[in-house]
DNA sequence: TTAGATACATACACGTATGTTTGTAAACAC
DNA sequence: GTGTTTACAAACATACGTGTATGTATCTAA
C-alpha cells in the first residue's frame, strides 16, 4: 500500500475509532473482530495492528474521545464553585443528560460502555483505571457538596460522601435507563430529574451511620 | 457415564448454573467457555450440552433463578398498595439494595448482568425479553406512585411515569455503583437512600412538560 | 536522487470454541 | 432378567480470531 502523509494517517486513525464506535455497538466489544473494524473503515486489519497495539487499544482509544472533555468540565467546576454550588451542580448535571442525549458520539459510547463491554480480569488495567476515575469522580462531588453546606444549602447533618455516591449512582442510572428506554426527550426533563434530586438531599432525613 | 437419577441430575443442573455464576463472573459472558463452565463443575460439555441448548440458556436460566423472587415481590406489593404506598415503596427498595448487599447470589448475578454481559443484535431475544420486564417494572412502580399520590404523599403536579423512570434509575444506579465500589455497608445505608429520594419526590418543582 | 522509514495490505501459523456424533454404564420399565 | 432410555463422557470436524511475518508502494529527508 502507498504511504500517506502523517495528516491522512491521522485521519485514517479517526476513521479507525468512527469503525470501532460502530461495531463494537452493533455487536459488542468482545465479539467485534478487528476485521469487522477494518473492514468497515474501508481498510484492513494491517491498518489496525500499526494505529494499535490490540482491541483494549482502540477501546480506550475511543473512550478518551468522549470522557476527556467531560472530565475537564468537572475539574472547572471543582476548581471554582461560585455562589451557588447546588445550583451550579444541578445544571451541570443536565447538561451531561443532554450531552447524552443530544451528540451521537456520545450517545453511541456510552451505550458502549454502560452495555456492551464486559469487565473482567482480563482487562484488568482497563477496570483499574476506570474505578481509579470513578473515584476522583465522586471526591470531586463530595468537595462541591460540603462548599453546598457551608452555604446552607444542604443540611449540616447529611453525610456528603455518602451524597454524592447517591448522586453519581443517579446520574448514571438515568443515563442508563434513558438509553435502554429512549420513549421521552431526555433534554426537555433533564432539569426536572436534577432539581427533583436536590431537593431530596435539601429535605433529607438524618443519617443513622457513617459512611465507610 | 452412568446414568443419574432424576434427582441427582436435577442436582447436576444447578451445579451447572452455579459453575456459570462463577465463570460468567470471572471471565465475562461472552469469554466464558462452555468447557469452563463444565470444568468449574467438575463434569465436561456433554453434561453442559444435555441439560441446555446453548451459552444463552444457560446465561437466562442462571437469571431467572434471581429475578423471579424478585419480581415477585414487586407484584404482591401492586396488588396491595397498602395504606402507605410511598412508605411501603422505601421499604421494598431498601429491601431490594439490601439483598444486593447480603445475599452473595443476588450479588454475584447483578454484577454479572451489570458488568459482564453484552447486549447486542446477537441476544436479540435476550434483549426484547429484558426490555419487556424493565417496561413492566416501571409500570408497575408508576401505579404505586399514583395511588401515592391519590393519598397526598406526592403532588398533584409530578409525573408519576416520569417519576417511576427516576426512581427505578435511582435504584439501579446505586446497585451498580455500589456493587463497583464496595466501600460501605450498603444495607446500613439502604433506608437513608431511599428517603432521601422519596424526599425529593415530595418537594419536587413542578414540571416543564408532558414525558413522552 | 536515492536510501530508508512509513503506512498500510496480504498471507500464514496457531490456538481454541462450537456443535455434533458416538460410546457407555447405570437406572428404570416391564 | 432383559431391553430401552437416560445422563453424561469422549472424540471429531469445522470454523474463526489473533498475532506476526512479509511484501510493497509511497513519502521524506539528505
Amino acid at each position: 500500500m502507498a504511504r500517506r502523509t502523517k495528516e491522512q494517517a491521522a485521519e485514517t486513525r479517526e476513521q479507525l475509532l468512527d469503525a470501532a464506535e460502530r461495531v463494537f455497538h452493533a455487536k459488542g466489544v468482545s465479539r467485534a473482530t478487528l476485521d469487522d473494524i477494518a473492514r468497515d473503515a474501508g481498510l484492513t486489519r494491517g491498518a489496525v495492528y500499526w494505529h494499535f497495539d490490540n482491541k483494549t487499544a482502540i477501546f480506550t482509544a475511543m473512550c478518551d474521545r468522549v470522557s476527556l472533555p467531560m472530565q475537564a468540565m468537572l475539574d472547572a467546576q471543582v476548581a471554582d464553585p461560585g455562589p451557588d454550588p447546588l445550583g451550579q451542580l444541578t445544571r451541570d448535571g443536565a447538561r451531561i443528560l443532554c450531552l447524552v442525549a443530544n451528540d451521537s458520539r456520545t450517545t453511541r459510547v456510552f451505550e458502549i460502555i454502560l452495555f456492551k463491554t464486559e469487565l473482567c480480569e482480563v482487562v484488568a488495567e482497563v477496570m483499574a483505571e476506570e474505578a481509579e476515575r470513578a473515584a476522583r469522580c465522586r471526591r470531586q462531588l463530595s468537595t462541591v457538596l460540603q462548599a453546598a453546606q457551608r452555604l446552607g444549602q444542604i443540611p449540616a447533618h447529611v453525610n456528603c460522601d455518602l451524597a454524592a455516591f447517591a448522586l453519581n449512582s443517579y446520574l448514571i442510572g438515568c443515563i442508563r435507563e434513558w438509553l435502554e428506554l429512549r420513549e421521552f426527550n431526555l433534554a426537555d426533563q433533564a432539569e426536572w430529574l436534577m432539581q427533583t434530586f436536590y431537593a431530596g438531599l435539601q429535605h433529607a432525613p438524618p443519617p443513622p451511620a457513617k459512611v465507610e
